[in-house]
DNA sequence: TTCAAATATAAACAATTGTTGATGTAAAAT
DNA sequence: ATTTTACATCAACAATTGTTTATATTTGAA
């Protein structure tokens, strides 16, 4: 039960059957199938179910955190700081797009204490995001507005970005992608 | 088995049950016993489970479609007509807000044919933004973009929208909400 | 070679699940 | 008053589920 690699493939294939059916539809026989091996030999490789999941989210979201932390502790512009939120996400949607599609689609399988857990880093890293805009508002970089809606509006609108990379055919240009994104977020689609 | 007030509240326990658990948690077990009766008697107001998740979704999903269907067929300039899609957007979600919840959250758990007949409806509700996107480029309102990125994150931000709504202590204000939303996604953030 | 760790299988478990069939009662229509 | 319709219960089903226990094989280090 180290970290072998034969248990980073057995994670991968988790991600990938949860991408294709969701976490609750897929079996513990589904993963033992695609790893070709026998159901009870999952369990040397994680301890439950729940297991797969919550290992996954939990180091997903705190790489989302930590990114946003080192961006609000730097002395950028709030503009400056938004735009790299925003570059980051695109890169872990990039690089972890099944971990990513993970965050957005399964948390509520999640089982107490877990979730309550897991729903108190979301609602922190929306305070995060809101802080953010405050500080452009107050700074001048950002017109008035409701914190509470930008904050999830801005947040809602990045969710899918996963979708881009999941599916191995879209592989959209990460830097086109952002270039469109940031355009979209700071000006809106007004002319 | 016709449409009696029974039923509907059947229906309205189903989807409230689904808001707190998830689709595929939820049991017929817990319907009837938040229903106060046996399991078996649900069978008196649905045909199987998935029948529930189906009737929803699509009679839902038809709902924003025609909406969308009755804006794009109208004479408004093409920024009118994407205030009016938000509008209707903020509408329903207020309306009917474990409904919306349903189309966001639960689509996955249908099962072919339906599913694939409900990815078709969801891919053709995005051709439609894209055109009207379109329309709002080549008319000078909107601003050059690229086209399926604009109404990926368009109908993104806007799909938290029922959140405001599911749990009764928020309900925000409508008018305000749009107002908001209207004003970020056609100018951004920026000052 | 020896020994321990990693990797595998077989068999079974207890619980849960959606659904059906047979049957009964209350209410409403004829 | 009688028949139909709506609403309900009980019992049971077949299948599926996550997980455990006991045991075997393979592998790599000592």
């Amino acid at each position: 039960m180290k970290g072998s690699t034969k248990r980073e493939d057995f994670l991968k294939a988790s991600l990938q059957l949860i991408h294709e059916k969701g976490f609750k539809a897929m079996t513990m026989r589904d993963i033992a199938e695609r790893m070709d091996f026998d159901v009870s030999n999952s369990y040397n490789y994680i301890k439950s179910k729940q297991d797969i999941l919550e290992r996954s989210l939990f180091r997903t979201s705190e790489e989302f955190h930590t990114a946003m932390d080192h961006i609000l502790a730097s002395s950028y512009p709030a503009d400056e700081k938004l735009k790299q939120v925003i570059s980051a996400h695109i890169q872990v949607a990039a690089r972890k797009p099944l971990e990513v599609a993970l965050m957005v689609n399964e948390w509520r399988n999640l089982k107490e204490p877990k979730y309550s857990e897991y729903v108190a880093l979301r609602s922190l890293y929306e305070k995060k995001m809101a802080k953010l805009l405050r500080e452009g508002i107050k700074t001048g970089v950002f017109k008035p507005m409701d914190i509470k809606i930008a904050s999830a509006l801005i947040l809602s609108s990045i969710r899918w970005l996963y979708d881009a990379y999941a599916d191995a055919k879209n592989t959209m240009n990460p830097i086109e992608l952002e270039r469109q994104i940031v355009g979209l977020v700071f000006d809106g689609v007004s002319n």
